[in-house]
DNA sequence: TCCAAACTACTTTTT
DNA sequence: GTAGTTTGGA
């Protein structure tokens, strides 16, 4: 242990050694903050303290995962298996399992995904018959989102006079119902949201003083990462637990607090030192992963931050290249660029794809990253979106899952109760609602009861009802002996669910079996590893581990080096040698939503922050001055956080573009133009660099033509305008989805003119010419 | 009840 | 530009 210890600073060494009562350490980015977590556990280990008795939250599980292994190098795998590490969510869901019964909820409650809890709160504002104009889902959900966050509950609310009045003044009065109804429907689907594996913790540990006393005395120690990203919720489990043996540890830095906006609370860290007696604070000042041109830029811009600790980030490294500057003229030539410099970098310095990362703020704009990559026949992989697990078939998949572990998950009955398709529609389900609201009874248990409630449905759909719930219950029969593989096999072969996939013939179709199959081997993989280790490897803990999983825990084992494409928000904690941070743009970057208040702005700073500190060598930022947003093409203003990076950190770079035949560029090969390389130019320190002097004085020639945006507007749509075109019988067109036809009949007249078409894969169908985007091929 | 075409809303970030 | 929802015809 001794020799581990000589390869920290003194301040390090400190907060690892440092053995009892409350801690805080603020370690700035790159400071070695993992080093000092997974020692200092190590550390208590070896003084004798056992492995059970401490508890470790992190960020993700792949990071709790990572600091378990390295542990485990220090004190041995068998010790480290018996730590508790993990999220708040998967800590506190394994926790709640064993207790459920306590809260009157079943051991397999299913976790509803935030697009199952959309779906039920859209569900109930249709039944409660209210406008959904003004009652979007989305919002409702966010909003008792923040009800379940700070601990208020449907109970406290009603007495809350203040968030009624504010409800009702945002024209939205009958929130508290809505919020009463979504409790009540989830508790009865034995659900929980994300919310409630925070919020029902803290009312078993409230509610059950001897469940607080079993808990306070085995988590001995705690540790608590990302301390700066907590919620209220979060915040008071904690203290609950460590209240005591007051050995609670916070990590965290203040500057890195992005997560406000999912009930985050910055004041969480700031007041830490006031929550505690006698708080020891640790100080890791020290940057030992970027250049110190990177972290004193870095710390320029943090400095506009009114609100935040005390402390200086500096660095030992060397200088390091210049932050490089790029001004694009739309999001296409942006991620040329892009591609173009990392292929640059990757042949100069020989380097591998994964030392690259391309950062963005909203995941919408991965698309013209991505095709710029594969353009370049660069392999990057992409975290966050639209990830696997929400995919249609996917979930549908699951949810059979779900629903034969927990056949009152509501949710996921009515994703499967007519899928594929068996004859159950709308009108039927209709009324088992309705049954099954006035009976207090969940949707499965009204199926199972049919001969009991009287449902005024014909006897071919009760059959058919009957048959779907057999067939679940067989499932459960089979889920008794059969592993989780084994069973989601029969489910999959029964259900005809791939049959039904393979059957659709398109591309879709293909690749949804694929990711079907691709789930299965999942599954098969989860088990086999879950078996090797000893651990659960049930179909209710395979679904527990989907639910829960970040984006980033939900890497794909590929042995290629790839490139790392992410939203900032996911990159926390990451480091890369070479980080290109795009779109930084004044209301996408910051974004539009977050420019009115100070504390969002300044929160949109911090995530400059974090993008910028995950660089080790080098740092690009780039912007674009047009880009296609919510599918039209708009205008584009340098962000602001570029003026608030000293001048002297940074080199701008203007594309050089081909100089023979601007025409050509303004062709509709427009974005097919690949800027062969770079120029590079050191600025005049002027602040005016990101106002849009235009032309450009310094590079007029580079500069794009003034009139470009419009040209590329009016570049001839061969899609618009076709109603009154010259498309005549006997054509043959070609359709985005159908592909090509030949045209039998013309009927109407403009908008309303209609072409009766020969595909020559799908029929004959009759489309109006006003939204078929029809190409005439001759 | 089902299917396909038409329409719409979306884009801030995530456990 | 896309996914999900609504509509209308069979």
């Amino acid at each position: 242990m001794s020799n581990y210890l000589d390869s920290l600073n003194e301040a390090q060494k400190e907060a690892v050694l440092h053995k009892n009562g409350p801690m805080i350490i603020i370690a700035g980015a790159g400071s070695g903050k993992t080093r000092v977590l997974t020692f200092r556990i190590a550390h208590l280990m070896s003084q004798g303290v056992d492995a059970f008795n401490i508890l470790s939250l992190t960020f993700t599980n792949k990071a709790a995962r990572e600091m378990k292994e390295r542990i485990a190098k220090v004190v041995g795998t068998t010790e480290a298996k018996n730590l508790w590490m993990g999220t708040f969510h998967s800590v506190f869901a394994r926790i709640l399992r064993s207790e459920a019964d306590k809260l009157g909820y079943p051991s397999n409650f299913t976790i509803y995904d935030s697009q199952d809890s959309v779906r039920l709160i859209g569900t109930i504002i249709k039944e409660l018959q209210l406008d959904k104009e003004k009652y979007k889902a989305k919002q409702v959900l966010s909003r008792i989102s923040q009800f379940k966050n700070s601990l208020i509950t449907v109970k406290a609310y009603y007495n809350n006079s203040d968030l009624i009045e504010a409800d009702k003044m945002a024209s939205r009065p009958k929130m508290g119902e809505i919020y009463h109804h979504y409790v009540e429907r989830c508790f009865k689907s034995g659900a929980m949201d994300f919310d409630d594996l925070l919020l029902r913790t803290n009312e078993l540990l409230t509610r059950f003083p001897e469940v607080l006393a079993k808990y306070q005395d085995r988590f001995r120690y705690i540790l608590v990462d990302e301390y700066q990203d907590t919620n209220h919720s979060q915040y008071l489990i904690v203290k609950a637990l460590a209240d005591r043996f007051q050995n609670i540890c916070v990590v965290g830095d203040d500057s890195q607090s992005i997560y406000g906006f999912r009930g985050a609370n910055i004041q969480n860290i700031l007041n830490f030192q006031r929550d505690y007696e006698d708080v020891k604070t640790f100080k890791l000042e020290q940057n030992y992963r970027s250049s110190s041109n990177i972290v004193e830029a870095a710390n320029s811009i943090i400095d506009k931050n009114k609100t935040k600790l005390d402390k200086e980030i500096w660095t030992e490294n060397e200088a390091g290249s210049m932050i490089k500057v790029m001004r694009t003229f739309s999001e296409a030539e942006e991620g040329r660029f892009v591609a173009d410099s990392i292929f640059e970098n990757k042949m100069n310095k020989q380097l591998t794809n994964d030392n690259f990362a391309i950062l963005y703020r909203t995941n919408a704009q991965s698309r013209a990253l991505e095709d710029a990559l594969r353009k370049k026949g660069i392999d990057y992989k992409m975290y966050g979106g639209l990830s696997f697990y929400q995919r249609k078939e996917i979930k549908d998949t699951l949810s059979y899952l779900r629903l034969l572990i927990n056949p009152n998950d509501e949710e996921a009955f009515k994703r499967v109760i007519n899928y594929p398709a068996r004859g159950i529609g709308t009108t039927t389900l209709d009324k088992l609602n309705v049954a099954a609201n006035h009976y207090g009874k969940s949707l499965f248990e009204i199926i199972q009861n049919l001969d009991k409630v009287d449902l005024k449905i014909n006897s071919g759909t009760k059959i058919k009802l009957q048959n779907f719930a057999t067939m679940i219950q067989s499932f459960q029969i089979s889920a008794k002996v059969k592993d989780a593989f084994e069973v989601a096999e029969l489910v999959v072969k029964q259900t005809k669910l791939i049959k039904d996939l393979e059957a659709d013939g398109t591309p879709e179709g293909i690749s949804r079996v694929e990711n079907v199959q691709e789930l299965m081997n999942g599954i098969k993989d989860f088990i086999t590893e879950q078996k090797e280790k000893g651990e659960d490897a049930s179909l209710a803990f395979f679904l527990e581990d989907v639910a829960l999983a970040t984006s980033l825990d939900k890497e794909q084992n590929d042995d290629k080096p790839r490139v790392s494409l992410m939203t900032i928000h996911l990159s926390k904690g990451l480091e890369y040698q070479y980080v290109y941070i795009v779109g930084l743009e004044e209301t996408l970057f910051p974004s539009a939503m977050s420019i009115n208040t100070r504390s969002e702005l300044e929160e949109e700073r911090r995530l400059f922050y974090v993008a910028l500190t995950r660089a080790e060598k080098e740092a690009y930022l780039s912007y674009a001055e047009s880009r296609y947003r919510w599918g039209k093409l708009i205008d584009c203003e340098p962000s602001r956080f570029l003026e608030e990076i000293d001048d002297k950190y940074l080199e701008h770079l203007t594309p050089v573009r081909k100089q023979r035949g601007e025409n050509k560029f303004l062709s509709s090969d427009i974005f097919g133009e690949i800027p062969q390389n770079t120029i590079r130019f050191k600025k005049p320190i002027s602040k005016s660099g990101f106002s849009k002097p235009k032309p450009k004085p310094t590079q007029p020639k580079f500069a794009p033509p003034k009139n470009l945006k419009k040209v590329s507007k009016t570049i001839p749509n061969q899609n618009t305008n076709l109603f009154d075109s010259n498309i005549t019988i006997g054509n043959i067109v070609e359709h985005q989805r159908f592909g090509k036809g030949e045209v039998l009949n013309l009927e109407g007249a403009g908008a309303n003119k209609k072409a009766e078409i020969k595909f020559a894969e799908h029929g004959v169908k009759k489309l109006l010419l006003q939204f078929a985007k029809l190409k005439i091929l001759g």
